[in-house]
DNA sequence: GATGGTATTGAAAATCATTATTAATAGTAA
DNA sequence: TTACTATTAATAATGATTTTCAATACCATC
């Protein structure tokens, strides 16, 4: 059990832990850029209703090309902003593997983690509360206050396992 | 709970699960180097020993610069192609957040996850085996056969909550 | 111990996701 | 509507990681 001090810091500043559930699911997207600290754009509006009724598990460039067959003209720095600003607050996890691209999705509905297949890539999402509340214990033994977390189980899927 | 098919496939070949526990500690590094069907050189011995006994929750950076104090001849690359294969078969264990550089550790010794301050970056290595059972009890009820896993806790520590 | 075939290497260039820059535009408070 | 400022699109820049390729080092076999 060792405490370190790390030179790269992660880049996140509110620490305001979403709550694990769907309580934001009739939440307009106005009231959310809004609640973000940011203006209302048409191009965010845009982006916030693909990332919320769209695919899930998506790339940054996935939800551009989604983006732009709506509206051409919206950028690509435009939608890793917000991304970016979603992420730092929470209302999307964001999950990193290997040297791929990161991949997204809408946090703020019911909370759960993933079981991947290496060999196919197929997701099973999954929620088990005997595991938050451990979580949340260890936390507590070292005097932490949780804001998120990334739980990721990966591994052969049946299918995959017979070849 | 929804099965999907990624397309962006994760690029490990190998499944073997090592153990989780210290039984590598007196294994010689030539023989894991052999172990990773790779012929033994002096870059990757040189490597494969700060990777063993240097300092923990290491960048790829960090490590090519203890290598080339040793010996300046060592090329970024080969450092990167080595690690790729350590993480590959699960030697090493690699986590990425935010835009960061990969860090890695050796881990092939007692298994461990993390709980990181998220404001100053400390890092405390905690076990927990009610946690991994829950986890094989998970895989087990989706049919998958797991090989590893990453759980990282975020929060503010102690002190970070008292600015 | 020498030899030959092949994996490995260093250096530099290439890649690719992500971020910064900047001048132009759109949101919004008054 | 006006005026102020945040936001935008386009593009260049960044930075970590990977690839390329000719030169070299391993190592099984002699």
């Amino acid at each position: 059990m060792e405490t370190e001090q790390s030179s790269y810091l992660p880049v996140s500043q509110e620490q305001k832990a979403l709550p694990k559930n769907d309580s934001y699911k009739n939440v307009p997207d106005k009231k959310i850029i809004r609640e973000l600290g940011l203006k209302v754009t048409q191009q965010r509006l845009l982006i916030l209703d693909i990332v919320r009724n769209g695919p899930n598990h998506f790339t940054a460039q996935e939800i551009y090309e989604v983006v732009t067959e709506k509206n051409p003209d919206v950028g690509f720095a435009t939608v890793y902003r917000f991304l970016k600003k979603l992420s730092e607050q929470h209302f999307v996890t964001e999950v990193r593997m290997g040297g791929m691209p990161a991949r997204y999705e809408w946090a703020a509905k019911k909370h759960h983690d993933h079981l991947t297949c290496t060999r196919c890539g197929s997701i099973v999402e999954f929620e088990n509360q005997k595991i938050e509340d451990l979580q949340e214990q260890i936390a507590d033994r070292h005097g932490f206050r949780l804001t998120h977390h990334i739980l990721e189980l990966y591994g052969l899927c049946g299918e995959c396992q017979n070849q």
